[in-house]
DNA sequence: CTGGGCTCCTGTCAGC
DNA sequence: TGCTGACAGGAGCCCA
């Protein structure tokens, strides 16, 4: 579900609700990926701190005090989303996918998950592991500066599985999932199935604006809400509505008008137009 | 090392 | 109506 819109869209929401809080309790439902790693009951006390996100990964640090008493490390996976419950009501029963409740003083943050495929995992800090192992494989950030189009093309240039399957990797930029990338590759005029490293210079950084410019536009709009996807609010998202080839199958191409293609690649469904982008 | 395929899990929807 | 298969926003892991 989430891509980085949608969990930035996320972070927005519980970061300002959650700053200063104090844990009253930590409640886990089913397993999610990994287990917490963790005693729940050793997080009671601890302040929630500065919430940030690197990828799709969203870090909660944890304060004893003045001293970081470690954190969580947060991944929505498919189909997780966050919501805000309270305070002031008594938040409701978890339901049957609720399976991570963090109960403060400022209400409770509660992660609903259908798949499973999230995950919720104690870190010592995000320089140790198992935060540092799993975030030491993820790309630079899309809004990095110092991601510039040589360096983005110089990492292209060291693959040659398709363009699409780089950008689902996400090891020359992170952040866009199955929708942005296809939507990227359509702004940019690049065919999906492109060996990476049969890209100039100039297409690269056509690549790399149009990537920015879909996780960028799709973050102003809330991000996109195809079956179930809400803010902490509960709000949707509206990019899916100005998405030109995602879940477009056989219809017209916005700027050509040919049939929009769907072809399995790098086992996801990828739409593209087959006249306006290139190999 | 790389690329490609598999896998985790549940829900929904199209088609028969 | 009920069953079956395909498919769904991710990404770690294993193998060739």
């Amino acid at each position: 579900m989430p891509e980085l819109p949608e969990v930035e869209v996320t972070r927005r929401g519980i970061a300002g609700p959650l700053a200063g809080a104090k844990v009253h309790a930590l409640r886990l439902g089913k397993p999610l990926r990994w287990p917490l790693g963790h005693d729940p009951a050793r997080l009671v006390g601890l302040t929630v701190g500065d919430i940030t996100r690197r990828g799709k990964y969203l870090w909660l640090p944890l304060w004893r005090g003045a001293a970081e008493a470690g954190g969580l490390l947060l991944h929505l996976g498919m189909s997780g989303s966050l919501a805000m419950l309270g305070p002031g009501t008594a938040a409701a029963e978890p339901g049957p996918h609720d399976h991570f409740d963090l109960v403060t003083d400022r209400g409770t943050l509660r992660l609903n998950d259908p798949r499973r495929f999230g995950a919720v995992v104690w870190s010592p800090s995000l320089g140790d592991d198992p935060a540092a192992a799993l975030l030491q494989r993820l790309g630079p950030e899309p809004f990095d500066p110092e991601l510039t189009p040589q360096r983005f093309h110089a990492t292209l240039k060291a693959r040659r599985a398709p363009i699409k399957a780089v950008l689902l990797a996400g090891d020359a930029v992170v952040g866009a999932g199955n929708i942005y990338a296809c939507e990227a590759l359509f702004q940019a005029g690049i065919h999906p199935a492109l060996r990476a490293d049969r890209i100039s210079l100039p297409r690269a950084d056509r690549l790399l604006a149009a990537v920015r410019q879909t996780l960028g536009r799709a973050l102003a709009l809330g991000g996109s809400t195809l079956r179930d996807f809400t803010d902490v609010h509960g709000a949707s998202g509206a990019y899916q509505a100005e998405a030109a080839v995602y879940g477009r199958e056989g219809q017209p191409c916005p700027r050509c008008g040919a049939a929009v293609r769907r072809r399995v690649m790098a086992q996801r469904s990828t739409y593209f137009c087959g006249s306006c982008q290139r190999r």
